[in-house]
DNA sequence: CGATGGTTTGAGTGTTTTCAAAGAACGTGG
DNA sequence: CCACGTTCTTTGAAAACACTCAAACCATCG
């Protein structure tokens, strides 16, 4: 992912309006939450942060910005009408987010942790036109990575069972991350369950187990885990058990 | 979709070479399938036929055609090593697919009836600065409802129960071959089945009980519904048992 | 008309979910 | 710095749902 060729960088302190978001509170229609993007600047990018559990977008509303992580983590999400929510995504440094074919966001995009982000005026088809150092082939090509990326998860929801969709999961996140062995979840078990289509204690027993086959470790400090064998890791990923 | 701007179309007639896809065969790996679409033109598009269950190209071969269907229907599928099948997407009349972004193409395709398709040379990045009628935003606009199409089958996939995934799918395919009431569904059970991430006895199962329910008919016919009542099937579509 | 292959139905099993409670990490306030 | 409450995570037991195996059914085709 391109990141350089930036007009101009201006990093924002904390907003003051953080309304955080709980999906087990009460669902609000997504329109009713105004978006976190208020700034509009023409032909230029500029930075933001946003808290833990912030909203950056709703889904359904107009989207009028895209934006590329800088530091942290973002989690894009919908929900059910009866308040179940799948989370289409996780996008970590360097991932562009928020590029639109419609007038509205489909999905809500949330800071899963304290994330600083990149944001661009607009996002969508009027992009593939536009010449200079941020238009066409690099939408493009976020565009197509979205897409071998849904495929890839539907593929893993449809076809795979909790171990192999946790397995899946760790191997995927270890790549992106590449912080070595060891490896600190940004996101929550809820999070995950949301993610691979499965319930939190569902994702906490598939972990133990791992963990009891010598696959990883978890230790005690939350949200880290540390692989131990990244090949019998990939194995799990593919559905063979034992070997 | 737009179907017009076609430089040329000349209708080729069944290939002598069909060699038929069949999923309960011994997985063999996609590479040593040779793609049917052997004829190469520059700039132009060409028409062709494909039988029932005929290959179009396979997964992993190298992606220099896409399509879009004129008449019929295609399948694009993926192998996992273990011989289970996911099949990404279902594609009528109208439909783009074959549009890659890398070398290869990620998905086999197959003619899931009698099927003509209208053949484009090459397929991905290369069509993004390319003008004229085809170039740019038609491949844009393609690759955007794949993405989205990939996103709402991912949520199916995720968060839905079997019931769910067969109302969605048979309301989606009613209103893409809009032909009223009645629905022929170019399919088979072990298609829906591998389509929705469950067995053909839960698909059978399924839709027993929405005629059961008054929901839909099956005439004896095979590969025929028709829908009876809408509204209970869009429900049925979104998680509310009862009403 | 009989053979074939896809579809439906049935019974039993297994994985995941649900419901419930205990356990452990983190943040806050004393 | 420790104690406490909160929240997230883990574990257990029972139930639900979809799967597996098996057989019957019935359109379609020769």
């Amino acid at each position: 992912m391109q990141s350089a060729s930036v007009i101009q960088d201006t990093v924002l302190p904390w907003p003051s309006l953080p309304r955080t978001y709980d999906p087990r509170q009460a669902p609000h229609h997504p329109r009713d939450i105004p978006s976190a993007l208020a700034p509009r600047v023409a032909n230029k990018c500029i930075m933001r942060a946003f808290k833990r559990d912030q909203q950056i977008f709703a889904e359904g509303v107009v989207a009028e910005f895209s934006a590329q992580v800088v530091t942290g983590a973002v989690r894009m999400s919908t929900l059910l009408g009866d308040g179940r929510r799948q989370i289409d995504a996780f996008h970590l440094a360097g991932d562009f987010f928020g590029i639109e074919s419609g007038r509205e966001h489909r999905f809500s995009a949330d800071a899963i942790v304290n994330t600083t982000i990149r944001i661009y005026r607009s996002s969508g088809l009027d992009w593939i036109p536009a010449d200079g150092q941020f238009g066409g082939k690099a939408v493009f090509a976020a565009l197509v990575q979205s897409l071998e990326s849904a495929q890839d998860h539907a593929l893993l929801l449809g076809k795979k069972c909790a171990r192999e969709k946790v397995s899946t999961f760790i191997l995927n996140l270890a790549e992106r991350l590449a912080t070595g062995n060891t490896i600190e979840l940004p996101m929550s078990r809820m999070d995950i369950a949301d993610y691979l289509g499965l319930t939190i204690e569902t994702v906490s027993r598939s972990l133990t187990q791992l963990q009891r086959d010598g696959i990883i470790d978890l230790p005690c400090r939350r949200g880290a885990i540390v692989l131990k064998n990244r090949p019998a890791l990939r194995r799990a990923a593919n559905g063979n058990q034992g070997f």
